[in-house]
DNA sequence: GTCTATATCCAGATAGAC
DNA sequence: GTCTATCTGGATATAGAC
């Protein structure tokens, strides 16, 4: 039984994955994502690898630890750009912008991980703190940026800036399976147009109400009287 | 063993419910939202009530009645609701006032339903028409209304503007224990006052980018100046 | 209605043969 | 590395006594 332990790190030395460590990983990945790490099984996910039950213990050990690896996984697929993004120090129109399009881009592409990263925090807010840390998010930057812009004549508290910047961003795939069912008749297709058309969709909402950025000085543009 | 087979319909005739089976309901309830149907035993439930676990079964016989029973609860706490807002012919301003009012005093006293509900429609996608169709939710009439609403200068789909006012209003919940870690360091007290103060802060923000109901020809009231 | 006892099954995990 | 066999625990569910 050779030692696996040195894999725990968030760090990835080289890429060392065999083939069947990759297969079980997507497996596990397309079965967490969808049903959490409660509602599937071991079994279930080396059936759908098409590999024996056993060698998931052997190269995970546990199923903690796979569904660690995964969970880390999921996180780092989109938090470290989001990280960049926050300590990149352009205006703050540019970085609404630039924000919009990576988080779309990036649940784009991992359509399930916002539903399936938050029920797992959700169950388990106590493991919050220690992660952010790791993954080097720091929320006060991005307030201290936002401070006081205004919204129209009101001014918008830093925080509710950011929650209205999220929620108009992630929501939409959050809720992914409600919308495409209630809003788009069941059509997969038209929903991904949809989410496409809200990367430049959002800029201008959200520029409106944040008042055209006021505090880089640029052309006063308002939000059409 | 009593014919319960009678209490599986949607309309609750009369309260028939014993003590015992509120309690069980009230301990399901608790669980099943914190950490899902899988991450759930009925053991845990019955802990958590203080009774014995067979009792379980006696009044509800399976474990997925049981979960059937909460999670109809659950939707019943707010759907109903929000279907008689979307079906008033009200303004569109006063349609959107009332529903961001509506969503967040809902959400606001029972913060867990949203991640719970997002969760388990996600592992279940094939259960929403019948689910929305039993509830009366009827998302071609909101469509309707809101047909052709400008922003600014550019126009917004009714599809999109749904999309984003349940975003505004529904997203801070479901990522509740992120942004109360996060944006709020911890502070329960200060997340609620911050949900409370969108219930006026999100008509303003959404009153800009519908460009005031240029449709209904109300008189326009600027968002508190 | 509420309990004890029990049946059945499946989950996670490891030992050891190949 | 990959398999079979096996251990242990926990889960749902029911029978039957009180």
């Amino acid at each position: 039984m050779p030692d696996r332990e040195a894999m725990t790190h968030l760090k990835k030395p080289p890429e060392n994955k065999t083939e069947t460590e990759k297969t079980i990983i997507a497996s596990a990945e397309k079965l967490f994502y969808l049903r959490g790490k409660a509602g599937t099984s071991m079994q279930d996910i080396a059936d759908d690898a098409g590999i024996n039950r056993t060698l998931l213990n052997y190269y995970f050990r546990t199923k903690d630890q796979l569904f660690e690896a995964v969970f880390r996984n999921a996180l780092s697929s989109f938090v470290p750009s989001l990280v960049e993004v926050m300590r990149s120090d352009q205006s703050l129109d540019a970085y609404v912008h630039q924000l919009i399009e990576t988080v779309i881009t990036a649940m784009l592409e991992k359509p399930q991980i916002p539903s399936f990263v938050l029920h797992e925090l959700s169950s388990n807010p106590q493991r919050m703190p220690q992660i952010m840390r790791e993954m080097g998010v720091d929320p006060g930057y991005a307030i201290e940026k936002m401070h006081g812009e205004g919204v129209g004549e009101v001014f918008l508290e830093p925080r509710q800036l950011i929650i209205n910047l999220l929620s108009l961003c992630v929501f939409p795939f959050a809720a992914r399976p409600v919308i495409v069912e209630i809003l788009y008749g069941g059509d997969q297709e038209a929903y991904v147009a949809a989410m496409e058309e809200r990367k430049i969709l959002l800029p201008a909402l959200v520029g409106q109400f944040i008042g055209m950025s006021k505090k880089q000085g640029n052309e006063q543009q308002p939000p059409t009287p």
